[in-house]
DNA sequence: CGGGCAATTGATAGATGTCAAGAGAAGTGG
DNA sequence: CCACTTCTCTTGACATCTATCAATTGCCCG
């Protein structure tokens, strides 16, 4: 089953039009689970997320996969690989029960002034979720990320119903994982454990929970 | 005892002079562990360190400190807030050990394109450092932890002396704890085993180790 | 039907946080 | 200059969280 999810693609104002050129240099479907670019790879192109969600991982040392950053539509990447010229630092792929669409965008980004304001917005957003998550790798419990991760989820595709929550889940139980920093074994005891204590259920792709539980998750 | 750091601190080049306008605002000078912002606070402006090393940390929900960046001269911050205008997301210090010198910079930094290239190259490999400790914190042990702080401070501040490097370790074990993302006593109890293996060795603020042994902290 | 993968549960070991206590260093005030 | 306080650094004992290993089930897909 499929989650809808309304996809807040941004317009890119005046600036494309009066140039008369189309900013959407051609337009990357991928599978489920299919790979756009790999961690050390040196082209840098401009995508834009249309639909579906995509992952950025790395591999650790210990040959761990960590997801570094979640997709969502209307989110633009990879930024930072654009500001300096360097390899990739991360893998791109879509979720493993997603497929995905994706823009790739004109390489004269820069030159549109309105184009150019939204990734800066994007990006500082991104080193702010990148600091919450590291604060809580570094000093709080499997629960307390989880939930973080299910606050993301919650603000970026759930909806109310009533006094509860309800959070599109388009991650498998190992992306969950991956994206909390833990094993798949200890993120399945936490949500069994959640589900137990009645903070928390899910039927499908679809989780529901307290408006104030999610709240706990605030930093 | 001081530790000589040879600070690379970067020309602006022609455009500021073009302009013919001061880029320094005003200079800032900072006592050992004397806070310079605060998470919360409202102003954003754009500051370089001069000459000794400068913090960033946020509190997790639990009231612990993490420290989210480490800067050294040369670098400046905070960049993610001029993109956006939130308020700042954590805390400016200077060590607690050592005092610090800033340039607060004049707000039309934006106009000089040579800083805007310098702005970027930083604010681009700030967020691969930040994704290389996020990949460290969540699945590497306390040892592969500090030793990427070693071979970070290594690079910044080190010097070879025939086959061991020598490093600067301006950072008191709190703050390597912070840093790391444990405890005190954990970071302590590693040091010193590290030490008992023959593998480091510190007098005051002067750590000496192999290069192959930094090595092992590549990703 | 069979193979492979995701999800789940149990048992166990190991790493690390927490608590407690003491030594040393540094700052403060008389 | 010396007592006093305060903070950092260090070590030990212990509890607890979480990774790891192992095994089972169920599902999807060929």
């Amino acid at each position: 089953m499929q989650i809808s999810f309304q996809p807040e693609i941004l317009s890119y104002g005046a600036g494309a039009r009066l140039r008369s050129q189309p900013v959407v240099l051609r337009p990357v479907t991928l599978r489920k689970g299919s790979i756009l670019f790999r961690q050390g790879d040196r082209q840098s192109k401009l995508y834009q997320v249309v639909s579906g969600w995509m992952k950025l991982s790395r591999v650790s040392l210990k040959g761990q996969d960590l997801i570094v950053e979640l997709l969502f539509p209307g989110d633009h990447f990879d930024l930072h690989s654009l500001l300096d010229s360097a390899p990739y630092g991360f893998t791109a792929a879509s979720l493993s029960a997603h497929p995905a669409d994706l823009h790739c965008l004109h390489p004269d980004y820069w030159s549109n002034p309105n184009l150019v304001r939204i990734l800066h917005q994007q990006l500082a957003q991104q080193i702010r979720r990148q600091h919450e998550m590291m604060a809580a790798l570094a000093s709080e419990s499997v629960e307390q990320r989880i939930l973080l991760v299910l606050a993301l989820l919650a603000r970026r595709g759930g909806r109310r119903e009533g006094s509860s929550m309800v959070l599109p889940m388009p991650l498998s139980r190992k992306e969950l994982a991956e994206l909390t920093g833990s094993s798949v074994e200890s993120t399945i005891r936490t949500l069994t454990d959640l589900q137990r204590r009645g903070l928390l259920h899910w039927s499908g792709q679809e989780f529901r929970c307290g408006q104030d539980f999610l709240n706990s998750a605030r930093c």
